[in-house]
DNA sequence: ATGATAGTTAAAGTCAACTTTAAATTGGAA
DNA sequence: TTCCAATTTAAAGTTGACTTTAACTATCAT
């Protein structure tokens, strides 16, 4: 089964002109033609835009993915650095995930204070608030994501 | 204590151009100037710094940090903008580490199947592999990040 | 056979977030 | 006071990843 360049770009949810950008880029390179030049993709090759997905998830340039597609055309001889950036990507992933958790940590602090101020109607309950009145949990998330003592006073 | 905007810089870990546009922006409203016009950064200013780069670390684009001040100095009248606001991006960071967690299963499920090849010295094992071969933890990534039967073979 | 719909290319445009440049000014050490 | 590194501004440049445009072509249902 063959798809269009549309019916593909709906399922994947990206827009058409960019997997045709990809295609340009060299990131599609096992992609077919029909007769009249227009492109054909098949299930395999969906697996192959998860994969694109997944990398771009993670902050692999589209560069370094076409890099990727050069090592794999060069066969066994670049096996190592193909492993090797994946485990480059993957201890990238793991420092994201640990900063993307700081911010979740600052964001949910925020978002208990809110919760406190806007119940007050007022700011002035979250200004300059006293430690001893957090509640443990809340507080750890506080020191973790280095936000308090704010500009705003909003601490 | 008072800093200059290339210590700050330094201990922010941005270079000092970046702060200036970031002033430029309207995202520092409180630093002072001295007499000369030059930057006087607070450790107040610092733990703003930290909550920006929170911030932008969950994907919140500048201009809408930039609301964010706009409502901060608008006082209570604001409290639920800037409560749903943090709401929004806590739903947000949320969804990307689940994201980001499905590329860290398909990057982890790669690095198992290259250090497989690199073992083997070729890519030939794992081409067309029998899933009965992969052990169960290594398999639920697989699944778990629809990256499998790839254009290349290194299923 | 024809016309609508969806595809093709190359090239230019957009956007966010910086970064660099140039020319002038500030501020602390000698 | 003089000097030099660091600062200032406005404006232009850069980068990556698309997105749009224009002019043309393919495919498919009638």
């Amino acid at each position: 089964m063959m798809y269009s360049i549309g019916e593909t770009a709906r399922r994947i949810g990206v827009n058409p002109s960019t997997l045709r950008y990809y295609d340009k880029e060299g990131l599609l390179p096992s992609v077919q033609r029909s007769s009249g030049g227009v492109r054909m993709f098949t299930e395999n090759d969906f697996t192959w835009l998860r994969l694109i997905g997944c990398l771009k998830a993670t902050g692999l340039p589209i560069k370094e993915i076409r890099q990727y597609i050069l090592w794999l055309q060069q066969g066994d001889a670049t096996l190592e650095k193909r492993r090797d950036m994946f485990y480059k990507q993957k201890a990238a992933v793991e420092e994201q995930m640990a900063e993307l958790q700081r911010a979740l940590d600052a964001v949910t602090y925020k978002c208990w204070l809110y919760d406190k101020a806007v119940e007050a109607g007022s700011e002035k309950v979250i200004r300059n608030i006293d430690p001893a009145d957090i509640p443990e949990d809340i507080r750890k998330l506080r020191t973790n994501s280095g936000v308090y003592q704010d500009v705003d006073g909003l601490s």
